[in-house]
DNA sequence: CCCCACCTGTGACGGCGGTCACAGGAGGCG
DNA sequence: CGCCTCCTGTGACCGCCGTCACAGGTGGGG
């Protein structure tokens, strides 16, 4: 459980590990700034270099074709961190990145980040770690543009979005709705078609939208049609 | 320059800056092999973990879906390696990896990989830069498939192995001819939609298929038409 | 030299899903 | 309360490109 009042680096997963004065020495380091929910964090193609921690609020990472399509990759909590990227191999930024909510944020410059790196072999461990995670994600997302169709792309992500909130039961309840907008943002489609979908599995009782929740009505049949069409 | 001859560690580029010494304590603790071409050194969703440094020969990396389309991710060089991920997340094989040449390959258990990592922090970084690359790569590719159409992929494909082999004036020779379902397994498309691209481009006198070369005749006009949609 | 394997070229067809154009809801807030 | 903004739902249309079905080319090996 992260501090979440706290303006202390003790909530951030690739930090955990380090002791009390490690971390304030590291937060002597860093920048601290709040951001608004819809503020931009991150510019495409910027040429700052800093690591960001998220020590309060939600993150998205994004980008924009030039006719304005928004292509979400990740939305980060609590506890993340991003920009890595950039600081290890001096590149422009590959994505931008927006607060959702309101948020804390601190950030460390890459050559303090590196120093980090060189100091803690345990947080580089972790560093690695999760970029062997990330393009995991980000290969299964290849694969998925590839070989499935707009509509089985909605089903899957669906599905995932379920898999964070499920119990054991055949039933999951998914709070809050997702718009479908976002949807659309994440499995790049349109909200039109994600509408639609969502509609069919309503039709047929896989799902049901409620006042503020959607709930799974039949997992099972929803995971079927998912690996179906996956394996065809 | 690889030492393409030996039967050493000493072309490794991860590896690079280590002494002599270093490197053949770490030779003693691989398993070396010969793959002919075509053979699999890797499968999908095995549980082995060991890393592999290519010694000499060429290798793919690949995925299936289970209809049989084949996905390419990337084609990786001597001096080059593979296999990190599951090493350091401990999760199954994120993808299926075979022999484009009779290779031979070195290769190393996990635990000794990430004692190296610990012992060796130049290392550590040289992986991380390496990740961080991947995930740029695999992160564009997200964004060719969300946003431009077939024909454009194989434009965009086409303009990125042109500049690998680049010099700078406006005419590029490709050596060896490409072959259109190589080209079509590494944009998502099918051979007879390269096959149409290609001889779209021909006529327009962009590119000319020679005995066993490819000319890109105007780099500069293909540019544009990568650039043009990318941006529409 | 001829055959076989593997590549390329091209037409016809049809469906998925993107685009456009609206018609409602459903909140907030002045 | 009424307006304005943001979301959802749906029909019509049509173009891109995947699929199928062949018809050559080309090269190497028996």
């Amino acid at each position: 459980m992260p501090d979440s009042g706290s303006d202390t680096l003790a909530g951030i997963d690739l930090l955990a590990g380090l002791t009390p004065e490690q971390l304030s020495g590291l937060e002597r380091l860093c920048r601290w700034k709040r951001y608004p929910a819809r503020e931009q964090i991150i510019d495409h193609q910027s040429e700052a270099r800093d690591v960001f921690f998220i020590v309060s609020g939600r993150v998205r990472v994004v980008n924009y074709s030039v006719s304005g399509q928004e292509i979400t990759f990740s939305d980060l909590a609590e506890g993340s961190h991003f920009g890595e990227l950039a600081a290890l191999d001096g590149q422009p930024r590959s994505a931008s990145v927006m607060a959702l909510s309101d948020s804390l944020i601190a950030s460390i410059p890459p050559e303090h980040f590196l120093g980090m790196l060189e100091k803690y072999p345990s947080v580089a461990l972790k560093v690695m770690v999760h970029l062997a995670q990330v393009v995991r994600i980000t290969t299964d997302r290849v694969m998925d543009l590839s070989t499935l169709g707009a509509t089985n792309r909605v089903h899957a992500d669906l599905l995932r979005r379920a898999q964070k909130f499920a119990g054991d039961g055949n039933e999951v309840v998914i709070h809050p709705i997702p718009v479908h907008g976002d949807i659309a943002s994440r499995v790049s489609t349109t909200r039109e078609t994600v509408a639609r979908v969502m509609n069919d599995l309503a039709r047929q009782g896989i799902v049901e939208r409620r006042k503020d929740t959607l709930v799974i009505r039949d997992m099972k049949r929803l995971q079927d049609m998912v690996e179906e069409v996956r394996g065809e």
